[in-house]
DNA sequence: TTAACTGCAAACATTTTGCAACCGT
DNA sequence: ACGGTTGCAAAATGTTTGCAGTTAA
């Protein structure tokens, strides 16, 4: 069982599939990246890339992150804590619920909402580009879901 | 036509309503905010405000900010241009249209999104407590509105 | 009078950047 | 080999804060 863990993960397919060039700190954040299911920050992303090379640094997080963000393999978010943080693109658009009690964010995806969006820029002449739609929550009393 | 324009702005009495002690400082910035309509930054608010009285102190525009913010005076956004931008809180609730050409803002309002926003979050067991929708669009060729 | 407010400058947090060394193709 | 990439530290950006002096009620 030599070198485990060394086939490519799924963001690094979706770079090779666009021609970007991977080096091994690339390799390293596109790893950690598939491998997050939360919406992680730069700081949480350089703790876990941190865990496979410590000598990776924030400035290439940074980098690798817009690079990524540019190439939409991962979208930015700001859910109003100042920091940005991320998600690996998913072939399914959602939106977020924040629980403001927990932090704990929360995706959903409606037709509807979505269909309506398109109807509202499109009646003023305009063409729906991307949108943010961010529901901010507390937890109903008398129920522990 | 000695000191004309010394009456109450709209966002005073709403201070005054709430016991907001009122300085010269203050008066000053809730004029500004009474007498736009776009969702200016700081810098803005503070161009705008110097021109009335030229020593107020950017330190004290954040303050202020903050402040109308927690009395609901304001409200603060961030479209995604790294700095915050105020509005004075209207009656009518309204989400926002980006032109990414022009940085143009729009002001638009949908009761059938409002709606299917609380039901999502209640159908998951939350209250939903505020919520943020942008659309970011940009205009339709062909066309000149 | 006195607790709150202001201006200033320093501190802060996040993100970007210049540059020399390094690496992938 | 060489152009792109990295690490480091410095800079830039937006915002907050400590403090001494000022002001509103």
């Amino acid at each position: 069982m030599s070198n485990a863990n060394n086939r490519t993960s799924k963001v690094e397919e979706r770079c090779l599939k666009q021609g970007i060039k991977m080096t091994g700190q690339r390799r390293i954040i596109a790893k950690v990246l598939s491998i997050s299911n939360d919406h992680p920050d730069v700081e949480q992303l350089l703790q876990r890339a941190s865990k496979i090379d410590p000598k990776i640094s924030i400035a290439t997080i940074y980098r690798t992150m817009r690079l990524f963000e540019e190439h939409h393999i991962v979208e930015r978010h700001e859910f109003g804590d100042g920091r940005a943080r991320y998600e690996e693109t998913s072939s399914a658009h959602h939106d977020h619920i924040i629980d403001l009690k927990s932090g704990k964010v929360i995706e959903f995806q409606n037709d509807e909402i979505e269909k309506l969006q398109k109807e509202i820029a499109e009646d003023r002449g305009y063409n729906l580009v991307d949108h943010k739609l961010e529901l901010y929550v507390t937890p109903k009393e008398n129920q522990d879901s």
